[in-house]
Parts: C-alpha cells; sequence; structure tokens
RNA sequence: GUCUCCAUCGUCUAGUGGUUAGGACACCGGGUUUUCAUCCCGGCAACACGGGUUCGACUCCCGUUGGAGAUGCCA
C-alpha cells in the first residue's frame, strides 16, 4: 500500500512556522516512503474565510520549494481537494450517521449552550437532550424555526485508545470525552472532525501526522472512523512548536509567519533546515541537510515527543551559513531586492546599485546573518557618512595629533587605491607602517573610519574599492579637516 | 476544575540498564586577521524531585512537582 499523507491548512490565517513545520515533516514522510503528499483546503469555517490566507499558502510554499503532488491547483484522482467544493459528500455521510442512529439533529439556540456552558463551569457538558427525544416531543422545537446542527451520539460507557507512532498508546474513559460534539453545522457545514475523517478515507490516507494539540480530539475521529466501519490511518502527533516561555509560538516572540521570514532576508533552505530539526533529529552529529537528503533521511521514529523552543538564534547561524554557502551569483540574485529597498539606497539608480552589489557580494558574505542586513552593511558606499564621532578615528594609545599626523603620511598612498590590488595595497601600507614604526592598524582604523564611518566594516581595501578613489580622497580629507579642529581644542 | 500528553546543558537534541552522559546554537576564553565577521582550538553547562525494581538506573514502574494542549456551530 503506498503511502498518502496530506496538509489540510485552512484558510484563516497566514502560514505559520509552526503549521509549516507539520507540512513539512508530511512531505518529507511522504518522499522517505516513496508516498504521496496531498495538499487540502480545509474552508470549512465560512466566517474565518480569508482569500489572501489562501494565496498565502501558495506563496509560502512556492517560496520554500517543495510541493503537493495532489491539490487544488494540480489535480489528483481524489479530487476536488478543496473542502467547500466537497458539501455532498459531508451531508450524505452525515445523513447516513443519522440514519444507522448514530447521530441526530439538535436544535438549541447559541444562548441555550451558552447557558449551559457556564452552568458547567467551562467543563464543556452538554445535556444531550434531543438524542433520544421521541418524534412527538422533538415537532415543537422543529417549529423554532431554527437550523438545526447535527450531533454524534458518543458513547456513554467505554474506553477509546489511541495508538501513535511517537506518542505510544493513550486511553480516555468515553465518559471524560465531550458529550455528542457537532459534526455538523447548521449553515450545513461540516465540522472539522466530520470533514477530516470524511476526506481522509475518501482520499485514502494512509498516516496523518499533525500537531500535538490535536490529540484531545483524536478519540471523536477514532469514533467516527469506526461508526462508519471505516480502518483509520496511522497517527503520529508532532510536538509543538513554542516559545522561548514556552507557550504557544506568537507574534511576540518574533517572526512567525513564514513569508516574514523571507521578509526579514532568511533563505529558504536554512527555514527547511532548521524546522527540520526541531522535533526531529538525525542522529548526535549532523546538524546540516539540504532538502534532498532530508527527502531520504526523514523517519517518523526519530520524532520526538517533548514541545520544542523555537531557537532564533540557531536560526540565525544556519541562515549565515547558507548565505557563506551560496554561488556569487545567487546572492547577488537574493540580496539585489534587499539593497533596493533598503534606505540606504534611497535615490540611487537601479544599475549603480546592482554594479556596487557585485562588487560588494564576496566582501559581505561572511558578515552577513540575514539578507537584510546588506543595507546597513555597505550604505557606506551609496553616501557619504557624515555622523560619525570624529574622536573614533583616534586609535587606542594615540592622540589626536598623533592621529592626523598619521593620516597626513597616509593621504599620498591613496592615488590611484582603489584601482590597486589588495596585495599591492596591503605591502604599501605595511612598508609604510613599518617607516613609520607604527602598527598598521593605527593606519587603517582612521582610514576605515573616515571612509565607511564606523570601526566596523567589511575589509576596508574592499570598502574603497566600492567607494572609488576620489571619494575616498575626499572623505578622508574631510575627516582630516574635522580631526584637525578637534584636535586643536582638545590638545 | 477535568481529561490527555510531556520532562537530559539556557536552547535544539544523542542516548533505549553498566558511557569520563556525546553533538550543535548561544555564551566565555585563546589563535589566525587591517576592524567586524569567517575559520580553528579550548571552556562553561544537564539527566526536575521522591520512592521502588535491579548486582547496577538518565534509561523500567509508581508518586510528586513543573510545563503544555484540550475542554467551540475554529481548525
Amino acid at each position: 500500500m503506498t503511502v498518502r499523507v496530506r496538509y489540510a491548512p485552512s484558510p484563516t490565517g497566514l502560514q505559520h512556522i509552526g503549521s509549516v513545520r507539520t507540512a513539512l515533516f508530511n512531505y518529507l514522510f511522504a518522499r522517505a516512503h516513496a508516498g504521496v503528499f496531498v495538499l487540502r483546503i480545509e474552508d470549512t469555517d465560512r466566517d474565518r474565510y480569508s482569500a489572501d490566507a489562501l494565496q498565502d499558502i501558495y506563496d509560502t510554499f512556492d517560496w520554500l520549494g517543495f510541493r503537493w503532488d495532489e491539490g487544488p491547483d494540480c489535480g489528483g484522482e481524489f479530487g476536488p481537494y478543496i473542502q467547500s467544493e466537497r458539501a455532498e459528500h459531508y451531508t450524505r455521510y452525515a445523513q447516513h450517521l443519522v440514519d444507522a442512529g448514530h447521530a441526530y439533529y439538535a436544535y438549541d439556540t447559541q444562548e441555550e449552550l451558552a447557558a449551559q456552558r457556564e452552568a458547567a463551569d467551562g467543563r464543556g457538558g452538554y445535556d444531550r437532550r434531543f438524542r433520544d427525544m421521541s418524534e412527538a416531543d422533538l415537532a415543537p422545537y422543529r417549529d423554532r424555526g431554527i437550523d438545526p446542527v447535527i450531533r454524534f451520539k458518543s458513547p456513554m460507557d467505554g474506553t477509546t485508545t489511541l495508538t501513535d507512532i511517537v506518542l505510544g498508546s493513550m486511553s480516555w474513559e468515553n465518559t471524560d470525552l465531550p458529550a455528542d460534539p457537532i459534526l455538523v453545522k447548521s449553515d450545513g457545514m461540516p465540522t472539522y472532525h466530520l470533514a477530516n475523517v470524511v476526506d481522509d478515507h475518501l482520499m485514502e490516507i494512509t498516516h496523518i501526522l499533525r500537531a500535538q494539540e490535536w490529540i484531545p480530539s483524536a478519540p471523536l475521529h477514532l469514533q467516527l472512523y469506526d461508526r462508519f466501519g471505516w480502518t483509520p490511518p496511522q497517527y503520529c502527533h508532532l510536538p509543538m512548536v513554542v516559545g522561548e516561555d514556552g507557550q504557544k509560538l506568537s507574534k511576540r516572540h518574533g517572526a512567525t509567519r513564514v513569508l516574514e521570514f523571507r521578509e526579514r532576508g532568511y533563505l529558504p533552505e536554512a527555514i527547511i533546515n532548521y524546522l527540520a530539526r526541531v522535533g526531529w533529529s538525525y542522529d548526535d552529529k549532523r546538524e546540516l541537510f539540504t532538502l534532498t537528503e532530508l527527502e531520504s533521511l526523514f523517519a517518523a521514529e526519530k520524532i520526538s515527543k517533548s514541545p520544542a523552543v523555537f531557537d532564533y538564534q540557531k536560526l540565525d547561524w544556519l541562515n549565515g551559513h547558507y548565505i557563506r554557502e551560496a554561488t556569487d551569483e545567487r546572492l547577488f540574485d537574493a540580496l539585489l531586492p534587499y539593497l533596493r529597498s533598503s534606505a540606504a539606497t534611497t535615490g540611487v539608480g537601479d544599475d549603480a546599485v546592482a554594479d556596487t552589489l557585485r562588487a560588494a557580494v564576496p566582501l559581505v558574505r561572511e558578515r552577513l546573518k540575514t539578507l537584510g542586513e546588506i543595507g546597513e552593511a555597505i550604505g557606506f558606499a551609496f553616501s557619504r557618512p557624515d555622523g560619525f564621532d570624529i574622536t573614533e578615528m583616534v586609535p587606542k594609545k594615540l592622540s589626536a595629533a598623533e592621529t592626523v599626523a598619521l593620516v597626513e603620511k597616509v593621504v599620498p598612498l591613496l592615488d590611484g587605491i582603489a584601482e590597486r590590488s589588495d596585495e599591492e595595497n596591503e605591502a604599501l601600507f605595511r612598508e609604510t607602517a613599518e617607516r613609520l614604526d607604527t602598527k598598521l592598524g593605527n593606519l587603517l582604523m582612521p582610514l576605515r573610519i573616515a571612509v565607511t564611518g564606523s570601526r566596523v566594516s567589511p575589509p576596508l581595501f574592499g570598502s574603497i574599492r566600492l567607494v572609488g578613489t576620489d571619494e575616498t580622497q575626499a572623505r578622508v580629507t574631510r575627516a582630516l579637516d574635522r580631526l584637525r579642529a578637534y584636535s586643536a581644542t582638545n590638545p
């Protein structure tokens, strides 16, 4: 039997990093077993439906670069793959359950249910009053003019046992379970419970990999399979992804929406590599995995049971790793949009930005954790840094006057500096430092500040090449003037 | 409250009765280096607690504590 798994998001919100982890595990599980990965849109909540959310699903996976084998956009023999287009199935099977005496119509008003819930002190407790009501007793309720729901006749004794691939076996006393959950809402739409069971069966899903938050509803699903006379799929509940406080990951922890990670400059391979490792491991050594490698290495047996904290720092490290590993062309293409939209390049022509970036790629690749940092990293190449504190130019253990003297000696070396190779420049500055009996750093740090405006920058000679000889000389001259003025008033 | 699940360094984790409890991120030192970063080397740091079972428990059982999820005409 071929393995068939599904990712079944509901288009009510933007794709969350935790949901996508579930999608990834499903995808990898399918690939590792030469199976089929299905995308099914669970849009049975008409109130919360959002077209943007639907589009976000497609955009997210386009970006991440892994796809489903069957789905609304590519079809498949088990379609349609959008639940709102499958209404006939749910009503048919719900009616089947009613006819077989496993479900019934209920005519409660929202107010009555709210009152019951309050009386039960938040403990659920539906009173099941329509469960076995006679036709005669039912009549007045039918005339209330409200659209009924269909409720499941949940068992009132016995136990239900779930066998899970990662968690093992767990059992519930049926009396502890919610009383007669709703299968079909008053608007005629199925609830998740009915729709998911019917669809998973019809679509011949063999394994369900979903987050542990679904565990409490698993017994209901099992009971439904039983009433339908179907064999349930294998369950595999995935550990939750939480924030550093152990709570469900949310906005206050940082980015949670997947495309937000793209906006911040994360590479899809970093996201995939990171996500694969939260709640799953390969062995006691390996951290780096490509999607292709994961497709053959993934094993459900290695999924962990306990919740995992989303570690943004580790993601940063991985992202830096993949940035360093990218080819120049790839990195250039990836970086360009970030640089263009950066404040550092406002008013700069597209060609000029691209030319500068092309030259800067080798300079920044080992210095970036995210693509979004590019503007900050080479902003000095686009506009003259004027705001810096002039005392920054003065190296440790030197006075302002001594620094002025040193920089004056260096100015002649600036002629044609951007046209010389790093090796030539380095040799030149080393000779000079030796001749002046000072450290190389004492020559270069003041220059670095003058040219880039910061003590932290890409390698000096490369940075100077981005700026050009003329502009470098202008910046140094200007900084030197400021330093002289400072030196005069602060002897 | 009730039900269910979970519990190894700060974090992600390896470990399946006998290990100096391993790796990675982060952090702290050191080296390379024109700053930063990269890279290399080193260090810090964990089996929640209490009972059992056993010759022997991080590993098995029970309890406690802690955490999480669920308790919807949302998924």
